[in-house]
DNA sequence: GCAAATTTACGCTAATTGACGAACTTTTTC
DNA sequence: GAAAAAGTTCGTCAATTAGCGTAAATTTGC
């Protein structure tokens, strides 16, 4: 009988499949491959220099001058963002490692990434600009990585659980919720077992006392980020990505 | 919070990304529709008018006159062998939908189905002239579906775990081992707790002594088949999932 | 073993892809 | 706020797809 294949190896084909199919089911697939070049962090011009075509095309296609590629084109584009990726030490391959038995939706995720080695969380925090309200006392923590998603979106499109999956599969990541009005709804939804070794909120209004209960009940550090954009946080984070974990922003 | 997705919808979705996404991945796109194509059982000619083309057209995709379909096309495909399992009760897509969780490759399935409504035993067995060998005492059962493999493939491909998820996932319907020399080595997997609730082996040379063993320990009925080939069993099996269950063949 | 059903092979046409490159706009960065 | 980086638009062209239809080959059913 045969050795088993290679994890790696084989997490790669499941999400190389996942978005070749995507974007084949797509109406349009230009903007399916977009999303998918953007969570993979590739500027169009690398991708091009990768794919060795002039970055035109790729632009051509993201904007829907082609209609329906051919599977040869999505093929070569799959497997190049995921070699490129790989060659970075496979940050958001193995971050969706975690997603891949979840079946969420990628609209709502906004960004996510594994650390090529442990961040404190108060790193993290500090990066984006983020004040912790509840659960200090387990702050003394190294996050692995980090998942940042669209609430509104979220409770738009997950089943409550769904949300549960996603809060499982986030286990010692920070998870990140952004157009998070009162942060009371998603906290609702922690569970004893498994759930994110750290919360951060971002566009808060008026946060809920609930979730604060909550997370002081589970121990989880609960932070609010007072960055104004979701833009600078995301690159504060892919910063934080890039040069994790010996330095500091 | 939004209502769950039906699960059907689910499903079809799933299966539709996976198909797509083989699809385009694949070094010969019309090959791997072909497979799928024949899975479904669904002729040429029938599917070419479901989609409103010439039926040569689909010679040529599968022959590989054309190399790399475009999104539109797989798109087109993969919805219309759904819809048209769909429309006839969803024996495939639902047959699948156990294999979902696995990733079994579907290389080694020669066929898969789920009975619209269960098939006693005896009948199966019957309508593909296979004689019981073990396990007698287990037969007067109802099997819900059934799954043919290539057993020389599997034990090529499958890791031992991934042959231990196979029989899980087969539970309750009938698992037919083609290519099964000695049917030793596949029922050396049996586990307590999920396994399916018929096996039957093809193409056996010599029966392994510990096989027999085993399904008496296990109370599963073990039979041999002892039609001349794959195919005019595939084609009783078929039959059988036709008409079943009031008829006998 | 013949008739019916199914699949293949292929020439042909129109539409589209896949690609380039140059000029231009937008976004970052210092 | 200028320079650099990233992304867009579009005219152009060869290669390929998507499609038809017909004749030939193959498989299946009685």
């Amino acid at each position: 009988m045969r050795i088993d294949m290679p994890v790696a190896a084989q997490i790669r084909q499941r999400l190389a499949r996942r978005i070749a199919g995507e974007i084949s089911l797509s109406d349009q697939p230009g903007r399916v491959m977009r999303q998918w070049r953007e969570m993979f962090h590739i500027p169009q011009i690398q991708l091009a220099e990768s794919l060795g075509v002039s970055p035109s095309v790729i632009s051509d296609y993201e904007s829907g001058r082609r209609q329906s590629p051919g599977t040869k084109t999505i093929k070569r584009f799959v497997e190049t963002i995921i070699t490129l990726d790989e060659h970075n030490g496979g940050q958001v391959v193995n971050a969706f490692q975690r997603l891949m038995g979840v079946d969420i939706p990628t609209s709502i995720i906004l960004d996510i990434r594994e650390f090529n080695q442990g961040v404190s969380a108060t790193a993290l925090l500090e990066s984006i600009r983020a004040q912790v309200v509840a659960g200090e006392e387990a702050l003394d923590r190294e996050v692995l990585g980090y998942v940042v998603v669209d609430t509104t979106k979220a409770l738009d499109v997950l089943s409550s659980n769904g949300f549960l999956k996603l809060f499982e599969s986030t286990g010692e990541r920070a998870l990140i919720l952004v157009n998070a009005s009162t942060g009371r709804s998603p906290l609702i939804t922690i569970k004893d077992d498994f759930k994110p070794s750290l919360f951060v909120l971002h566009g808060v209004e008026k946060l809920d006392y609930l979730a604060i209960e909550l997370a002081n009940r589970e121990r989880v550090p609960l932070a609010v980020s007072r960055m104004e954009s979701i833009e600078g946080m995301l690159r504060k984070l892919q910063i934080l990505g890039k040069y994790a974990p010996n330095e500091k922003t």
